[in-house]
DNA sequence: CTGAAAGCGCTTACAG
DNA sequence: CTGAAAGCGCTTACAG
């Protein structure tokens, strides 16, 4: 790269110090400093085609207007809607988002925020995987300041913003109850994530208070692993066998993708074979025979709220700000109107 | 957050100068170094929870080992997709990734490269927008090393890989020929870009090639600010009047997102109403009726070259590497088989 | 084998 | 109104 102007630059040419080209060029003391000088300062930068060296200056302040945000794959919908959320909030402020995938796993997850934390981020975002607790603990302990999205730990007392997961399902299952159906199937993920469990909670505390007997089959926990496959086969077998289910609910988007596609295979109409609900939404969808009914995730609010939290907490750090935002039915066609 | 240790503090409690700390660390001068002392160094540094200041350290090398990204919109899946693999190819050598979003704006663009450039990454990974040649030249004169992912200027002798867009859609309106098909819409974007001209390009010589006398009203430009509704439009219109289409061609993965669902709702059969091709694969196609025939783009391959010769021409900058990939035509149930 | 010292490009009290 | 100077946390020739 061709040498790059510094501030030493400017001062030489128009003759004054470097203390003066940074006060003008960073609007200080601006009444205290002849206008004809800091006009000379500004037409030199802008002539020697100046760019401040933020690495330079991160240096001196301690502070990089970055901001450091781990998400489960960049890839997934769920990650890039909400990575962009987050960009164009952080844009407002004038910081950065240095992003990362964990993949699920916590040692990625840690390298990648030791990373981050190398790189000096003003703090973090941090969508977390099963089994950060005590790398989260860690992490309050040095004083990062962080906000958990989507998911947390009801364990560690740590600013986060979620859904209120078991609101969000009861919701769901209460109108696939109140629309008729009482053999309800549900497919979520096998784990020990609080998001994911307070979903079953939902699920199963709904049916329990409109006394519909839970049966053991009506429940699969797919692996993350190999959910592809595991889901097609809970499809199947929801709808197979001598007594199959009238209703199924898909506890996450990724898993209704992908849920969708056997029952379209396996020709059942929707919703007279059975209907269908899903938490979050999805473009996709639409694709499918029967327009989706579904829980609205507030994805905008979420990491919006999550980004704000945080540059709130850079400066102070001592408030803990836990937040569980409503998720709204949104019906359509795959479930019987009422 | 809590005060960082640094080599000095380091430095002082082991009794050494902060440059043995450094060679140490940074395991320089390996053999120079008494194996006790740069033990105990190591010991200290791991006891103190020492984080290295990539700041600093950027500072003096001058290098930051941060990558600039800039897409269309991180939220759109082939965004997203392309993220992920570079992030990861970068991972690899060490380095971050810091992205935006241009949202197709070029003075979106122009201030995002400023942010990425102040903040000192060492090269640039651009999918460009329509009006950006003027930019592109200026870094080019900077010397600042970037390549072109996906979109470039043919007037512009920079770096970039892309897929062969003639060659591809040429690939794809041949395929619907030898189906059998003669009347072939084509849903494209209206936009000057060398990429989707050269789209319309491919799809226009196959069709002079085959002796196909080309209809104007088989060729339908939307806008982008308006994409979806112009895309239902131009849907109903191919498929309506007296003479429809027999096939369309989507120039690319949004088209056919929003495409499919009027095709879905005027409850034409695929592929004896119309046989439908497109650009690029999404999981969402799988809802669809009908898997849709495509042309695999490499994205995998592209990203990673990508980053590969951004990587290579950091420390030298003076090759230009221009790479043009082939789409590989996946046949699917949505194009007649032959 | 190890250290003193300069310097990367900034900011910011302090002095005048 | 303006400047000299220290210092942020590192690296790296150079000297011993």
């Amino acid at each position: 790269m061709a040498k790059k102007t510094s501030l030493k630059d400017i001062a030489q040419e128009v003759g004054v110090s470097t203390a003066l080209v940074s006060y003008v060029l960073n609007n200080k003391k601006e009444n205290k400093i002849s206008k004809q000088v800091a006009q000379k300062i500004r037409a030199v930068a802008k002539a020697l085609n100046y760019r401040p060296n933020q690495i330079a200056k991160s240096l001196k302040t301690n502070k990089t207007f970055t901001l450091g945000l781990v998400v489960a794959d960049i890839s997934n919908p769920f990650s890039s809607s909400l990575t962009r959320i987050i960009e164009d909030e952080a844009d407002q402020q004038q910081y950065t988002v240095l992003v990362g995938s964990s993949d699920e796993q916590p040692q990625k997850a840690r390298k990648l925020i030791e990373t981050l934390l190398n790189r000096q981020v003003d703090g973090l975002l941090i969508v977390p995987t099963e089994g950060m607790e005590k790398q989260l603990a860690d992490l309050q302990k040095q004083g990062v300041p962080f906000v958990l999205i989507d998911r947390y730990f009801p364990d560690l007392k740590t600013n986060y913003v979620a859904l209120d997961n078991y609101g969000a399902i009861y919701k769901a299952t209460q109108h696939l109850i109140d629309s008729g159906y009482r053999r309800i199937g549900m497919i979520t993920f096998q784990t020990t994530l609080y998001t994911i469990t307070e979903r079953k909670r939902g699920y199963l505390e709904a049916l329990k208070a409109n006394n519909i007997t839970f049966s053991k089959s009506w429940l699969k926990e797919v692996r993350r692993a190999t959910y592809k496959t595991d889901i097609e086969k809970a499809v199947r077998e929801l709808l197979g066998g001598k007594n199959p289910v009238e209703a199924i609910l898909f506890a996450s988007n990724t898993l209704a993708l992908f849920g969708l596609k056997p029952i379209k295979e396996l020709q059942k109409r929707v919703p007279d074979d059975v209907a269908i609900i899903t938490l979050d939404q999805a473009d996709a969808y639409d694709l499918f025979h029967t327009p989706v009914t579904y829980i609205r995730q507030p994805l905008p609010e979420m990491g919006q709220l999550a980004t704000r939290i945080l540059l709130e907490s850079i400066p102070k750090n001592n408030a803990i700000t836990q937040t569980n935002l409503d998720g709204e039915l949104v019906i359509r066609a795959s479930t019987r109107s009422t």
